[in-house]
DNA sequence: AAATTACTCAACCGCTTGTAT
DNA sequence: GATACAAGCGGTTGAGTAATT
């Protein structure tokens, strides 16, 4: 045998880039039935021309069953940094932590939006130490401490005027009853008035009017969402906001653009909604029989490889072609 | 509307580790 | 223990898309 490694295998007999429709139909079809004992000789018992590992990858990254899809929440970037601070860049070891999550999904993750959340909240730090509070960074801070509001809020597509106007009609009545200023003149973005991120609710009432009387525990679930609600509603309902907004240069700022969605509540507190979308492989009720569990799953992965419209569209196709032979 | 820039994420590459012989 | 092979792992790339100019 000659030096070197032999290469897994022959480069030009395979296909690479993008997997099509039909390879992952073969590849989930294969394992469904025969599992993947060895990667290797699967692609050709399989009737694919990849390599083994690229099937590996596709399978573990994107097939599996159990590969949890949408936006990481709050807590699992917050696993990730704890991990990544302790035991470093062990992505698998990562991945093992966090149940539907691939070593790769949460590498790309910590490249793309937790390395900078990391370098951004060193910043800051250094800026409260030096007196400035960070204010220069106030929105990418939220962008990117935040990043799961932050998409699920462009994902939600709010973009009705008329359904924001009236809290945007709120944010300048206060500004104009009260003593509130906007520390976001201090940024480039004077559209945004920024509240405490997950602070009491009643520091939120300080933060805009002072009001004392609202009460409450922390923001943590949509119950406190909703009575935060209830106190905006309040706010509108009343001509004599004059209170000093308080809270301003606290660490944590959440910055609610103006013309937001009335279902800013769900914002406050984490979008989750949004974390679970309705098609995602959630964590199954173990009552459900296996065979329920790959039925669901099929009609999962058909729907999201857009094989369903496909097979209508064939199934019409060959209505019409029976039509036409009739 | 077009061009440019920034961002995301699936996929690839090559090295390391584990296991069978 | 040495060797070969398969799987696992982490770094990197690049195509596609979104945002910005």
């Amino acid at each position: 045998m000659g030096k070197g490694r032999a290469p897994c295998c022959d480069k030009t007999k395979v296909k690479r880039g993008p997997w099509s429709y039909d390879e992952d139909l073969k590849l989930i079809s294969f394992i469904n039935k025969y599992g993947h004992e060895n990667w290797r000789s699967l692609p050709q018992q399989a009737g694919l021309m990849r390599c083994g590992k690229s099937c590996r990858l596709r399978w573990i990254n994107y097939l599996r069953p159990d590969v949890k899809r949408g936006n990481f929440s709050v807590e699992e970037e917050e696993t990730i940094i704890k991990l990544h601070q302790s035991i470093g860049s062990k992505w698998s070891k990562i991945a093992s932590k966090l149940p539907g999550r691939t070593d790769n999904e949460i590498k790309n993750v910590w490249h793309t939006h937790l390395k900078k959340k990391m370098s951004s909240r060193t910043n800051l730090n250094a800026d409260d130490e030096t007196g400035t509070k960070g204010s220069l960074n106030r929105e990418k801070t939220f962008q990117e401490s935040s990043p799961n509001a932050s998409m699920s809020f462009a994902g939600s597509k709010i973009s009705s005027k008329e359904d924001g106007a009236q809290i945007g009609e709120m944010f300048e009545y206060i500004e104009g009853h009260s003593e509130v200023t906007r520390t976001s003149e201090e940024i480039d973005k004077p559209e945004l008035l920024e509240i405490p991120f997950g602070v009491d609710p009643d520091h939120i009432w300080s933060f805009i009017n002072g009001y004392d009387s609202f009460g409450g525990s922390k923001i943590s679930s949509k119950e406190d969402g909703a009575q935060i609600g209830d106190m905006f509603e309040y706010l509108e309902g009343h001509s004599e906001v004059k209170r000093t907004l308080k809270e301003v240069d606290k660490p944590e700022l959440l910055e609610i653009p103006f013309g937001v969605d009335p279902d800013i509540w769900h914002f406050i507190n984490g979008y989750d909604s949004f974390q679970q979308p309705e098609n995602s492989l959630a964590p199954r009720d173990h009552q459900d029989s296996q065979e329920d569990e790959v039925d669901k799953w099929f009609k999962y992965l058909e729907t999201e490889l857009g094989l369903e419209e496909n097979d209508s569209q064939q199934q019409q196709q060959n209505d019409t072609n029976k039509e036409s032979s009739d």
